[in-house]
Order: structure tokens, then sequence, then C-alpha cells
DNA sequence: TACAAAGTGTGCAATTTTGAACAGATTTGC
DNA sequence: GCAAATCTGTTCAAAATTGCACACTTTGTA
């Protein structure tokens, strides 16, 4: 299992579901660079290098770190009484995490994973709070970065609250796709095993499996052990019923 | 149907779903009053007042003000192609919306309709930005109530991906309540139609029915025509399996 | 007061989803 | 290269959920 390599470094981050794209371009595409920033700044100063599936903080663990990733990609998944796993979202690089304990949150509510190896710039809570206080620029950017990252989220509850799990399914096959050569119909993805498509979109694996195949004999998608190809004109039929 | 009367202006706010109640606290219990300072800078000088049941906005209205609610509540939903509806948000005194356009959004993505007669101030988007930029106590304060929000709407997705609908009934019901009089076990909050508590779960009326007859079988609640009783201690064993 | 609109209590068949099992394929780490 | 670990394809019965229908009650209002 090779997941989000570069792909996502190019195109700068990725949610499970649905991040806008107008919202992701416009979060990003500012003039004003926060590694930069962050590196004159000495914010940046810690820096934290991860494997692929290491941990960074564990549900729990007291909260006292931004983390502001700088290359590699990051999966938050929260566990429930009764061990069940769900993934929250999928970041990557120019995507904070960690920023919850800016508002008095002292433990970790996720755990945050590495998906590939990563690189990640570790700040200080009061570091980053004195500086968002005393630096108009970074502010404005990190309030920007919030607005977008709250529109994901919400779009991932509303998608949640209206769509079956094969249309759920569809959707984050074609989300996880978009960052791939662009302009090609035929976006591929990295293997991301059905486990882990199961608990990104709530349901459980046997259920991912049934649609896996279902759209495959249709053939809006392929699949072999390491890629998943999709048909986005294809697969995108499934959206509108 | 007389919903969320000043049971919430006393507590300032309240989400269909997850505050984290440590989190809430914190984002509203600074010494920094809001309204006195968008008062001071002249950027709530427009004032909306709406009936209850009024729009404020509707999904797909182009989008350039942020409101700031003074008084009453302000319920958020979204449509989907099939007219189906869902409840995003029940926001109330202290709470932002409509905030989504400063990150560049231009229509509406949900529809803003009052659940109590409401008084909101008007904040146009440019001077909204411009502000955010200059003023530090401000934006500190902006960040600090969209890092609560975000906590709140992530923690609703988390329990629609986990919980079933059954669960999340009673998780609804017990956040609602819990604006009620602290210290009495025996909360009781306006009378909210089983059909506006579907729209809040995802699912529907029947089973918002279904359930809520059985918590009134087992005496975890109690309801008449305009009121619902909840007894805290009894219904929240339903979330511990 | 009386009618229309909104909300509730029921029932039920059809559909969707879960959860668990097990064998085979593939990948990973010595 | 091999064993262990991970992932996939496939079952299937049980459980949860939907979607609809219809009668009844309450509320708002002319």
């Amino acid at each position: 299992m090779l997941l989000f390599p570069m792909v996502y470094a190019a195109t700068r981050s990725v949610s499970n579901k649905a991040p806008l794209p107008s919202k992701r371009a416009n979060a990003r595409s500012r003039a004003f660079d926060v590694k930069q920033f962050l590196d004159s700044t000495g914010l940046g100063r810690k820096v934290g290098t991860y494997d692929r599936k290491a941990t960074v903080f564990a549900q729990g663990d007291p909260a006292k770190h931004v983390m502001y990733i700088q290359d590699g990609g990051v999966k938050l998944t929260v566990v429930n009484e009764t061990g069940r796993e769900a993934v929250v979202a999928i970041l990557g690089p120019g995507d904070f995490f960690g920023e919850a304990c800016l508002g008095g949150q002292h433990i970790c509510m996720a755990t945050a994973t590495t998906i590939a190896p990563t690189v990640v710039l570790v700040i200080e809570k009061n570091e980053m709070i004195r500086v968002l206080h005393e630096e108009h620029e970074f502010s404005d950017r990190f309030i920007a970065y919030m607005l977008a990252r709250n529109i994901r989220v919400e779009e991932d509850l509303i998608d949640q609250l209206f769509n079956s799990s094969e249309k759920r399914l569809a959707r984050t096959l074609l989300l996880l796709a978009r960052y791939g050569a662009p302009g090609d119909p035929q976006k591929s993805l990295p293997k991301v095993s059905q486990e882990t498509l199961a608990e990104m979109i709530g349901t459980t694996r046997s259920r991912v499996n049934f649609f896996m195949n279902k759209f495959r004999k249709l053939g809006f998608i392929h699949y072999n052990s390491r890629k998943i190809h999709i048909d986005n004109s294809l697969l995108s039929v499934v959206l509108h019923d």
C-alpha cells in the first residue's frame, strides 16, 4: 500500500471528502508564503520527520503544538469505545493540524498518522498564539485556512447526511482522483485499501468491496493491486442518480 | 412550534450536535466583547431584524455579508437535488454566520432561517476583512470562534460516521437540553418537531418517531404538544450502549 | 368556530446495511 | 525465498433503515 505520494505534493492538499476547488485554490494561492514566514520568524525552528505510517500524535495525548505539513501526508483518525476507527481528514503539504489546542483543547481528539514520509514544522502553541496576534499577514492567512477547512468538513457532514454509502464512495473516489494528472479523463490514484475507504465514508469493508466490484463491472473504474483508475465522467453519473 | 427562545440567549449558542463545553466556554468567556467592538468601529452599523421563520439569506444567493447574531437564533440548512433538507447548524447569540464569503465563497451554500425573533449585525465582507487584518483583538477572537466552530462540525461528522440514528437522536436531544436550567436533572426544551429532528440527524421522521416513542416508553423522556422533558442520566445511557 | 396546515402515531414491505466468516491473492520484512 | 501480515472476493443471515400510507391531534387563522 503506497498512499498519496507526490500526487498531492503538487496539488497541495486533500480532504477525504469535499474540498471546494475554488476555496482550496483561494486559500493557498496567495502571495504570502507560510513556510517562508515560519522560517523567518523562527516559528518553524523545530522540524519533525516521520516515516510512512508513523504516529505524529495519538488521541488522548496532551495537545501543545500546531503542526504545519511541509511535505508528505497525514491522516487524522478517531476511534470510538468499541475500537472502530473513522478517518476525519487526509491532509497534505500546506495544511495545518493540531490547531485545536489554540482554542484551549488540552487533549488531542484524534490520532495523526503519516501516510507517506512526512516533514512537519512543529510550532509551540503559545508562540503560535503570540504570532497570530502580532502578525497581520499570518493571521489573515490562518483565518483563510480555517475558513476553507471548515467548509470542507461541513461538506463532508452534508455528504453523510444526504447520501447513501454508494454515492459517498463514488464521491470519495472522484475527490481522490481529482488530484491526479489534470486534463486526463482517466484519472488514477495510488492504491487505497478498501478498509481505509470504508473508514473514510463510514461504512464496512463489505460494502466498499461490493460497490467497488459493481463500479468495475459497469466499467466506471478499473483497478489492480497497485492502482485505481477512474473514469471521471462515468463514475460521476452515480452521484446524480 | 416555538423554538429556542431565551434559553439560548443565556448560554450564548448552540450547535445541532457536538459543541465541546470547554471549547465553548473558552471561545466566549474572554474579556473582549465582540458586540461592543463592532459598535465602536461602526462595523455593526447595519442591523437586521427578523421575525421567526424569516429567511436571512437563501442557498444560491450572492454572499457578501458576515452576520453576527445579537439575539435570537438561526438555523442553517441545505437542500439536495431531490429537495430533501438537512440542518447543518443551529446558532445563537454570539455566533457568526455567512463567514464563508471571507474565503472567497461567492454564493451562499446554505439557507439561513430564523428560529426565533432575531437581531443580527450585518457586516460588509470587505470591511470585515479589513478589520480582521487591522485589529488584533478582533482577529484573535474570530480565530477562536472559527476553531470552536470547526470542532463542533467535526464532532457532528464523527457522530454521523460512528453512531446509529438511535444514538444520534439521543445525543441531539441531550445537547439541545444541555442549555436548559443547569443543575436541573429534568431538562426541558421547547418543542422541536420530529421532522426537524430528522433533518438534524439525517434520517426519516418515521425513525425519529419510532425512537421518541421508545424513549418515552422507557421513561427517558416525556413530552406533550409544547415541551420535551429529558431525564439526562437515563437518556445518556443510550449513548454508552 | 371552523377550516387548513402542521405535526404525530401506526403499520408494513422493500431496501440497505451490518457483521462475521473464510479462502485465496499480494505484499512486506526478514 | 518464505512466513507473516495485509488485502481482496465472496458468502449470507440478521438488523437497521427507508418510504409510504392513512387516521388522528393540535395549532394558527380567517
